[in-house]
DNA sequence: GTAGGGTTAG
């Protein structure tokens, strides 16, 4: 797995030190527990300060490997200081703490300030206040040390100390600094890595499930792949005991991300007997094959398939939806004939909603119709909303509303309540069809019978009304969606805003665009580019040198042809200082142009004798090429 | 985080 944040040396060599042992990365990692130390100071634990106070002579204590995490960061000189004190405190006789004057018998010292004499903090024994019950005397003693969930380990001493005594110190893996990795606010995943690494400095001591699990999960987000394979790899190596579900969740969000290729959920799988040390349960077997079935790895998921001995029902309905998104329905249908003639895998309402999806995808709605009947009469498998659903759908797209809704009174008359799902789906075909106000009726269908439309339903209705033009009746029905209190997401944002957009309204639509994202919407790169592609075609260059910057600054770019546009329409108004600013701000983001719009770029520089500037555009056309 | 449904888009 490849890792593109530029930390690889970072994690490499955090890791690289853990396996030599934590004496080699000493150096670098006291610097690290320095920084820690300032945040962690506060918050030790009363076993820690317990050990820090609990006397340690200093050739030891400086001799003392560091285990970097700050709270035990070897004796602190701070502590050491405290401890002196201390016990020279104890060493003072009552006449001492008096007047604050050593007898002449002590050997000469540097003077200190005397010490108050000591107050009683209890009341007299002869008085008892009526607010306080005196506690019975109890037998019972808490333990010496408290020890929930954690270890209590050997301190680690360097090579000097010739007869360590056995002192110790106490870690949880409750602890703030050992789980830091599942802490929200340790937004920086390489932090998270270094205190796991750290704690894991020390002898005896095996980080549990939990850490590794949200250590794994925190990396893969930031797309630090080297450290996932790491701490995968030293994960065969640790005593604790592992479970699947952790690195199915990781394989899972690999994929759906697109954060690594497919092979990577085929590798955790095959990890998965070495880590967790069983072999994968059909859970596993299913949950991979999926990744690998909607990733569109055919050859992956058949050779994974291979090795299934005894596919259940879930393995084989994945393998039917294989072979419908391959496009070969016999195969989907000799596996029902297999699985209907199985007694340990037979067919559900899942086999069935997933061949007829793949029989309306082709076309084939007889077919799919057929099976539905098939399915209650020779199954007897009654159907759900969903199932429904996909003949809904299945009519839609070919234009049969009429089917579609005779479908959905088929549904209320055999006892099967339409849901959101069917009411939008059928909504969607009218919409589709530019039939808005029969659209319309079935949306106040839905809520005649109860229920509340959601952000699809709104937004497949505000998307038919923008692109019929009516641009402020969709802007109207957005504004009750809001008072109804449904959120909308940034698809339902996005329509409107290429409804204001296709309605003259630009001006609006980029108040939208500035606006949102501060009042908590996370539009995507399509919101800004919906509007940014109207400005280009509509030769708005003021316009969209402006919204350039916004979304730059936001992190977002241009289509790639929106682009070039953009440049070149610069060029054509003669904005050649914008175009240069645009040009490099777009290069940052990874923007090759077009050959076209070099040239373009560098006959108008050289037109306005820019000459220092056309220098640059060459030294960035040589880079680029 | 074992399997099936509806919305936008250069």
């Amino acid at each position: 797995m490849a890792d593109g944040t530029g930390n690889r040396a970072r994690e490499g060599g955090e890791y690289g030190r853990r396996q030599m042992g934590c004496r080699t990365g000493q150096a670098t990692g006291r610097e690290k527990a320095e920084s820690y130390r300032t945040g962690q100071a506060t918050g030790r634990s009363k076993a820690e300060r317990h050990h820090h106070e609990g006397g340690e002579d200093e050739r030891t204590a400086r001799g003392a490997t560091p285990c970097r995490t700050g709270g035990c960061d070897g004796v602190p000189e701070g502590g050491q200081r405290w401890r002196r004190g201390y016990e020279k405190k104890e060493e003072r006789t009552e006449g001492e703490r008096r007047t604050g004057i050593k007898p002449s018998s002590s050997p000469p010292s540097v003077s200190k300030p005397s010490l108050p004499v000591p107050r009683p903090i209890l009341p007299s024994p002869a008085w008892i206040s009526p607010f306080s019950i005196p506690p019975k005397p109890s037998t019972f003693t808490f333990p010496p040390v408290p020890c929930f969930q954690g270890f209590l380990f050997p301190r680690i001493r360097s090579a000097a100390s010739q007869s360590p005594p056995r002192r110790y110190f106490f870690f949880s893996h409750r602890r703030r600094g050992f789980c830091a990795a599942n802490q929200p606010s340790a937004q920086d995943p390489q932090r998270a890595l270094d205190v796991f690494n750290s704690v894991a400095l020390q002898r005896g001591f095996a980080h549990n499930d939990a850490t590794y699990s949200a250590l794994l999960l925190r990396l893969a987000r930031a797309r630090k792949l080297r450290a996932v394979d790491a701490l995968l790899r030293r994960m065969r190596r640790e005593p604790c005991r592992f479970h699947e579900a952790p690195l199915l969740s990781l394989a899972s969000l690999l994929l759906s991300r697109r954060l690594a290729p497919p092979e990577a959920a085929l590798r955790i799988f095959r990890s998965i007997p070495a880590i967790v040390r069983r072999r994968p349960s059909p859970r596993a077997v299913a949950a991979t094959l999926n990744l690998l079935v909607d990733a569109g790895r055919f050859d992956l998921a058949r050779d994974l398939l291979s090795r299934v001995e005894h596919p259940n029902s879930c393995v084989r309905n994945i393998v039917v939806k294989l072979h419908c998104k391959a496009g070969d329905l016999g195969a989907a249908l000799r596996v029902l004939d297999e699985m209907r003639a199985s007694k340990t895998a037979p067919p559900n309402l899942i086999t069935y909603s997933t061949l007829m999806k793949g029989l309306c995808k082709q076309g084939s709605l007889k077919d799919a119709f057929h099976l539905f009947e098939e399915m209650i009469d020779k199954d007897r498998i009654a159907p759900d909303p969903l199932t429904y659903n996909v003949l809904i759908d299945g009519f839609c797209r070919q234009g049969r509303l009429d089917k579609a809704s005779a479908v959905l009174s088929f549904m209320r008359n055999n006892n099967c309540e339409p849901n959101v799902f069917n009411y939008s789906t059928l909504m969607n075909g009218y919409c589709k069809e530019g039939k808005v106000e029969e659209a319309k009726k079935v949306f106040d269908e839905m809520r005649s019978s109860g229920l509340a439309p959601d952000a699809v339903s709104y937004t497949t209705l505000i998307g038919c009304l923008c692109r019929l033009g009516r641009v402020d009746e969709g802007i109207e029905l957005a504004r009750e969606m809001r008072e109804k209190g449904c959120k909308a997401d940034v698809v339902a944002y996005n329509v409107v805003i290429e409804g204001l957009t296709k309605g003259g309204r630009v001006g609006e639509a980029m108040g939208l665009l500035e606006s949102l994202p501060h009042e908590g919407v996370r539009l995507n790169a399509s919101s800004y580019r919906i509007v940014m592609n109207r400005l280009c075609a509509r030769g708005e260059m003021e316009r969209a040198v402006g919204l350039l910057g916004l979304m730059l600054g936001r992190g977002f770019a241009p289509h790639f042809a929106a682009s070039n546009e953009l440049l070149l329409g610069l060029c054509d108004i003669g904005r050649v200082a914008d175009a240069t600013v645009a040009f490099y701000g777009l290069a940052e983001m990874g923007f090759v142009p077009e050959i076209g719009t070099w040239a373009r770029l560098v006959e108008t520089v050289c037109k306005e004798r820019k000459l220092w500037k056309l220098f640059e555009l060459v030294d960035e056309l040589i880079v680029a090429e």
